[in-house]
DNA sequence: GGTGTTAGTTGCAAAGTCCAACGAAGTGTT
DNA sequence: AACACTTCGTTGGACTTTGCAACTAACACC
């Protein structure tokens, strides 16, 4: 039976642009290499793979989050040293990363948010984890493509120019205003909260939060 | 560390409905009830994941088929009874059915081709499997929608008219015929075999394959 | 030659999208 | 108080895409 591990991309907008949370390795194999967050699954104690990637983030990061998402698994021969075959579950979480600070928790010598160009680009990440960021962007850009829960990115409550905004950071090109609007009214995303407003050096903004469904 | 299994979901049109292939089990657990076909990972021979739904493919089903896509992973303690915890990583295959004839492999008592719709609500199916189908129909209904792959279910050459009356059946709603050429002559989806035609009773059709890319 | 059936194209109206401009509602400045 | 400035939110119109129906084309069969 296989040697398993969850692991855990997290994406946030920092710096106005889409970046991974990548931790450095405490321990061998590939101590002091950057790498995507993950722990071992524990059968004694998981009730399943999503409580697994909640118990590791929350051991890792020190996170409770709500919208984990499973990604894919990965397994083979050669991917970790420490077993003749590793295969890993991976997982995605969007925050919305001003407002969540993760902590470095168990085997973890230090965390830092990192450009997703720069983390699939850089070979020296251990295993094969540059691979398992791009797939992490590839499938979330697609969702936001269709604007399925851009809004995760966000705070609880947020106004339509800040979702907008998001979307544009995440995507890589302007959306037209009018046009965004619509889809998200026909599609019933999100729903303005009555009577609150963003008030600031312009005019006051309409504050959205997501629609219960 | 888990019970690490791979089930495959091979999904065809039958009768003009889309139908799962379920597998009558020859032994404990759930012996004589219908699952899907799968088998046990084996790190010895098994190169990947994608490898080891192949094999698997080939010794239960006698099949070779291209285009295997893995959809999730499912694990937890109370899944099968023959582990304290058992994780499943499952494959979906897209098939031409008639052309293809599965032949009942290792520990299979029989193979049936069932409608998704049954499968899905027969609570007799063996561990959690006609959750994992609900899953499988689902992810397949929306590519088709997108126009991804619908050829698959289809041999190598076919006309339009066949084409487009595949993803009628599978959508469950009849299609427009001119935006349906329209569509696939942007995306450059198929492409003609220059001077083969299906002949028959009536006016003769163009035959199309997958395009290049 | 006429009829029936499926293949493939064309024309057009309706719906949706993109783009730009506009009025609205605040703050800060003069 | 008047004005400039910025962002919010909506509107009008050109353009594109979609949906529907009609039309021609190419065969078999009678």
């Amino acid at each position: 039976m296989p040697f398993t591990r969850l692991e855990i991309a997290v994406l946030g907008l920092v710096d106005g642009e889409l970046q991974v949370l990548l931790a450095r390795r405490a321990e061998a194999p590939h101590a002091g290499k950057w790498a995507l967050p993950g722990g071992v699954l524990r059968i004694d104690v998981d009730a399943s793979l999503d409580a697994a990637a909640q118990r590791v983030m929350r051991e890792r990061l020190g996170l409770e989050l709500p919208f984990l998402r499973q990604l894919c698994a990965a397994g083979g021969p050669t991917r970790d040293p420490r077993a003749p075959w590793a295969l890993s579950i991976v997982y995605r979480a969007l925050v919305p990363a001003e407002n969540v600070k993760p902590s470095a928790g168990k085997r973890i010598e230090a965390l830092a948010w990192r450009p997703v160009g720069d983390a699939i680009a850089d070979k020296s990440l251990a295993f094969d984890h540059s691979q398992l960021v791009s797939q992490a962007v590839e499938s979330t850009r697609a969702e936001v493509e269709r604007l399925d829960l851009p809004a995760r990115f966000l705070p609880d409550q947020f106004t339509l120019g800040e979702l907008q905004s998001t979307c544009e950071q995440l995507l890589g090109r302007r959306l037209d205003k009018s046009s965004f609007r619509r889809k998200l009214a026909d599609r019933q995303v999100v729903e303005p909260v009555e009577g609150l407003m963003r008030t600031g050096a312009n005019r006051p903004a309409q504050i959205y939060r997501l629609h219960a469904r």
